[in-house]
DNA sequence: CGAACATATATCCCTGTGGTTATACGTCAA
DNA sequence: TTGACGTATAACCACAGGGATATATGTTCG
């Protein structure tokens, strides 16, 4: 895993990973079995997903007694942001020389 | 694979696959030869991830004579942009629902 | 203290997939 | 037409990692 790109797309990638990570941006803070109960898959299985989002800076975790409540950490999509903002961009300017170029050649 | 998200983060989740589709954005069209040469892997292996990348819509092929030239299609990235906003969007949303609260708990 | 509960960790299995080599297919040149 | 070239496909291997079950760790309650 070499940049944090890597890490955040691939902590990403997973479904079942992402569903819990929307879920926690949608509704806020959650505990692990309220997560578990809407997953459909095993408890163990969701606190590994949990571990991942959470060594890719996705989540917090906060503990409570027993529980433990995790919630998301958006600036942490930052990275994800800018780089399809930087695409994107490569994109644009490589656009505009073609303009400049069929420009310049019009005259 | 559910949906686009899906497609497109399991896609850009594998680094030389990135890596190739980062190159065609930054450097625009490429033939296979040439991602091949700055790849590390195989020329097989290149012809995969384009596959793959052109299945979700990240890249164009033309084809002329023997080679083959692929292209990045930023347009694809969209779903990506999206998504990454709308998750921004809900820990907004909750955010200004708190600064709600605490206003309304302040009067 | 002991039992029920909430979560984390350990262990294992099994599928998916990224990599390789070998080869097939299509195109250009002689 | 034959051979060199560029790319795609086939067949196979190896390993990562997502899943389950079992169990350990820590917490509350009686």
């Amino acid at each position: 895993m070499q940049d944090a790109h890597d890490m955040l797309f691939r902590t990403l990638a997973d479904p079942t990973r992402r569903a819990i990570f929307e879920r926690l941006c949608r509704q806020g803070e959650q505990t692990v079995g309220a997560l578990t109960s809407q997953s459909g898959v095993s408890q163990p299985a969701v606190s590994k997903h949990l571990g991942l989002l959470k060594q890719a800076g996705l989540v917090r975790d906060r503990h409570e007694g027993r529980q433990t409540h995790y919630s998301a950490q958006l600036g942490a999509l930052a990275p994800l942001m800018d780089w399809t903002r930087e695409m994107a961009g490569f994109w644009e300017a490589r656009f505009d020389d073609l303009e400049d170029l069929l420009k310049r050649m019009d005259q």
